[in-house]
DNA sequence: TTAAAAGTGTCAATAATTTGACAAAGTAAC
DNA sequence: GTTACTTTGTCAAATTATTGACACTTTTAA
């Protein structure tokens, strides 16, 4: 339902427009790329984006820069990525027009959310604002996971779950069935530089399920490993 | 119950339109916008509005010069929005059929109590005022909120709170479940140029929290923390 | 039975929150 | 106006919770 969410990454690094475009394509939107700013204000002017994620530091045409030209004829809404240290400063930022930032390095939750936040801005502008924007809760038997309230629970019992647990668990919760590796769990969990074990992961599983399985042991059971392989979420038939 | 409130906002900026509409529709107002004079006139001359709230600079016609067109043919209540400095005369205003004024950068609860003051003027002129205006009052178990009185009791006390900390207990109890970020908060709560310290947010709940805990704990404990995330109002059920 | 893989418990390192103290800004009372 | 009082925002401990690593145990599949 509701139309299709269209949103342009910038950035000059081919990595960190792969590492956005894995995590937004999860939630459904259809992006596009642009790598330097000059290719940004040409997409962004020629299409509608529902948002732009554009780098600050980049060879040419930097982001505030874009921003400000683009702020000339669109008002589509514009998340900054900066680096840790590269601390714009906000106020400069809020008058070339930036809707938002996020700091290298983010983590996928933080992209998503701050894309999402954005989106409910602007849908709210909308002129009639008659349908509720609609909920993000994951409702499995045994096992609800409710986003907007970051709250878990199994058999009626809430589930006290830490940042990454949480994170683990609603990663694995959007795509059940979808086996996925250590590897890519800590990529994507994760933030995107973090180069850790791969054990840690399993540790992380193990508290899940400690604590799942103290509200429901099914829902402990839908914390599924696949052997060799890595995890994933399987709905129970119970 | 009441018939719908209408409120038209006029501003060239669309940032500050946005502003206002989630300020206002948290109210459960329904806003429409215009983006410069003409269209505001034109909107306010087919529509029938509760309150305008209209920019005072604008290009083209500003807000005086529409206000008192608008005069010619309407008594609709208009908050005029001016930025600071720009300290229009009041007399001039009130000639041109002003009703109130708000200066930039305003704060959530100012603009809310504003047009809250204007539609019960409103309504106290109406004729017979036999239905009583919807009443804002969030009860839930331990905690009492009464918004029209500004006032908020805990397990049968009164809890004495300073503006902020009770917005922030307004804010979040308006939305029980919902988490919400450090950085919405600022953004909502606060006045709308306000780039603070994200730890003031904490401040303010520790302070809430100690007022709230001394009428009833169940109240306190209502104002919940969310790990890594922000902070949420959520119903005890004790 | 064995090698590889997964699960577990512990601990130190990190990170986030809470708290208290203080200064600045705002208000009210005189 | 000036003074006293209240509210507000910042900051930096102190506290608390999370996290990552690693060694060790258990399970699995061949």
């Amino acid at each position: 339902m509701g139309k299709e969410v269209k949103i342009l990454v910038v950035d000059d690094e081919e990595r960190i427009r792969r590492l956005l475009k894995m995590y937004l394509s999860r939630e459904e939107y259809k992006i596009e790329e642009a790598e330097d700013g000059n290719e940004a204000l040409a997409k962004a002017l020629e299409n509608e984006y529902d948002v732009i994620l554009l780098d600050l530091m980049m060879p040419g045409k930097d982001g505030l820069e874009v921003c400000r030209e683009l702020r000339e004829k669109k008002a589509t809404p514009v998340i900054m990525l900066t680096a840790k240290g590269e601390e714009v400063n906000r106020v400069q930022g809020f008058e070339a027009g930036t809707d938002d930032y996020i700091v290298k390095p983010f983590s996928p939750r933080e992209v998503v959310l701050r894309v999402k936040a954005i989106l409910r801005r602007a849908s709210q502008t909308s002129y009639l604002q008659t349908e509720p924007t609609t909920k993000d809760v994951l409702v499995f038997p045994h096992l609800t996971i409710d986003h907007d309230a970051h709250k878990v629970t199994a058999d009626g019992k809430e589930v006290n779950l830490t940042p990454k647990e949480y994170e683990l668990l609603y990663y694995l919760a959007k795509a059940p069935d979808k086996v996925f590796e250590r590897e890519q769990l800590l990529k994507e969990v994760w933030q995107y530089e973090f180069f850790g074990d791969l054990r840690t992961v399993d540790t992380h599983v193990k508290r899940l399920r400690e604590k799942l399985n103290k509200a429901s042991e099914f829902a402990a059971r839908m914390i599924v490993t696949v052997w060799g392989v890595g995890y994933k979420f399987e709905v129970v038939n119970e």
